[in-house]
DNA sequence: AAATTTTGCGTGTGCGCCCACACATTCAAA
DNA sequence: TTTGAATGTGTGGGCGCACACGCAAAATTT
């Protein structure tokens, strides 16, 4: 680089010692005589020295290997965009000397979460990507990888309760807002009943859900609230439930106006609705997988709330090339944009294949 | 890294030559004989060959300089996000050896970008990042670079009638049809008037506004129609201009329900609206500058699409380091997203400072 | 006081790639 | 034929950093 940037080798010279001794001092590996270590510091100050981050991952030359501990994509399609981007990312960056390997949970069974996690310590890791839908079972996990010193990046769902290196996700409360907020530009001048759906089968153990639910009631408290919230679970199997009890709940309110799904399966509700002819009503869901995306097009769904989960999955990697490989200083909250997604941008927000 | 790498070595001893000529066949430098090229290219793809973009960046070793050509965010504080945009990358990438030179013209006046445009021959550059919001000035530019060959990469505003390396910017159209989405939402049973406002001076040398009316029409005729748009645009002073406007055809129409502002001066309407004690009509407007996130927040506008300004900046200097630097492909197409801005999610959408 | 260990510091090598240079060979021009 | 240019190929140095190694001096231990 030209003779602005300065390099460690600068930093020596200035100093009059040698690089080893700045290395020592910039890696706080010791062996340094706190007169020398004073002198680098002062210069490496003075000099505003930025560490080359190219050639520290080049010089570094080392080979780490992530566990990712995640759903099953196969037994819930939102899991495949993570996944998708967890993939992108290990490929981006293969030069950094990162590699993954997957172990994938069944989430429709705790013990799977648990007898799963435990084949990680099977092998050698520098590092666990999890996303930690159990969160009893997640706690003993959590707590050996703290023993053997394993750094954990959370993701989709956080856990705060024992240390981690970083978590990326969505902030569900104001997802459940930004939610409310669509809706009631819909109805704004409509009152009536809104219908708030939870379709998932662990309701209790779904504390992300009930943050949602948090959110778009508080918003519409702090309207004038003349929209009132029906908060229901519906448990699989749901194509028949689901039937059974939008039949009976479109009888009991007729001034029902509009759907919001907190789960990633809209597309139900929308074949539902599709299904005996109120595709007007308002719907919104969550995530960009392909059935909900196709009743976007339809415009049966109205909007969806993107939680951005190929981007949680990708930023995931980074967090450890960050922390591993350029020794950077990762924030231990990220929380990713909650887009807002129509049939008119939709097209923007697919990873492209 | 592991065994799985492959390296130049590895191919230049697999092919049974040497490194400088698989680099030569790498770089299509010329030089190699047809057997040795054939050769060489075969192993390549056996092995397939993926270059470590780290060493490729650091083996470089080359400093390029860009010079960025765009308008003045003093004159319009739109511009100061993609100037933000461009800045963080420039530092991002300072380890790659890019450093950018601004040359700010004043986009009110035609002469300002003939002249400032001239100023960048001055110097030897690497490339030119350019919004070119003047057609006719920018055409001759681009052959003068053309000829020079200087790599160009436009933003914001797209040319398409000189070859370029890359366009990042948004769909207009599609913008204009988000808009009308959002708005026939928020009216949906609700017919009126809704009144398209460009505040710019220049319309007629403003391609993309043009195109967002355009979007936003088609949208609504493609729907039952209900709804009917008044087009009207106002020029500069627009404090002045805008109450006179507006005062004059709320008082003609008197069923004008929403407003759809093309430019990111939709808080001039904001700033009327709550004047005259009309701030519960729909109003949605462009871009995240400080003024209309203040109305966002305050709910009199209802919605912000954002063309990613930001992003844009970012994106181009990202564009010449994939083609300067690491020699990838790149697009000669980027639209970035629009995203749907609201009160509850625009926190996510502000450039960490 | 001798034998160790610890501390402090410098040197050297390698990461994978780029590119300048040197050399050999071939081919066309004088 | 001689000269020169064009073509084909290999070698070596360097990018900035990480880290292992080696050696001296100081601090402990015996």
């Amino acid at each position: 680089m030209g003779k602005t940037n300065i390099r460690i080798k600068d930093i020596a010279e200035k100093a009059g010692v040698s690089t080893g001794t700045v290395d020592r001092v910039l890696h706080k590996r010791g062996r340094v005589s706190p007169v020398a270590e004073k002198k680098v510091l002062e210069v490496i100050e003075a000099l505003n020295y930025q560490p080359n981050f190219i050639a520290r991952a080049l010089g570094a030359n080392k080979n780490y290997t992530l566990a990712v501990l995640m759903p099953d994509p196969a037994l819930d399609p939102y899991w495949s965009a993570p996944q998708k981007g967890l993939e992108a990312a290990a490929a981006d960056y293969n030069s950094h000397g990162i590699t993954i390997e997957k172990f994938i949970y069944n989430q429709n069974e705790v013990q799977s979460f648990a007898d799963t996690s435990e084949r990680i310590f099977s092998k050698k890791f520098d590092g666990v990507i999890v996303a930690p839908l159990f969160f009893q079972q997640y706690l003993p996990f959590a707590k050996k990888c703290g023993e053997e010193n394993l750094p954990l990046v959370l993701f989709n769902t956080n856990i705060k309760e024992v240390p981690k290196l970083s978590f990326i996700g969505q902030d569900s409360y104001q997802s459940g807002r930004l939610g409310a907020h669509l809706l009631s530009t819909g109805l704004r001048l409509d009152p009536g009943e809104i219908l708030l759906l939870h379709l998932a089968d662990d309701l209790e153990n779904s504390a992300h859900l009930m943050r949602k639910e948090e959110g778009f009631k508080d918003y519409f408290e702090q309207q004038e609230g003349r929209q009132r919230i029906l908060a229901v679970n519906i448990k699989s199997p749901i194509n028949e439930n689901l039937v059974n009890h939008l039949d009976a709940l479109l009888d009991n309110y007729q001034d029902i106006k509009a759907f919001f799904v907190t789960t990633s399966k809209a597309y139900e509700v929308a074949a539902y609705l599709e299904g005996v002819g109120l595709q007007d009503k308002l719907l919104v869901g969550f995530d960009l997988i392909e059935e909900n995306i196709s009743y976007l097009n339809k415009g049966v769904i109205d909007f969806i709330i993107n939680q951005n989960a190929y981007r949680q999955g990708y930023q995931s990697i980074e967090s450890f090339v960050d922390f591993l490989v350029l020794k950077k200083e990762v924030n231990d909250l990220l929380y990713l944009p909650l887009d807002v997604i129509t049939k008119e941008n939709v097209k923007y927000y697919l990873p492209q294949a």
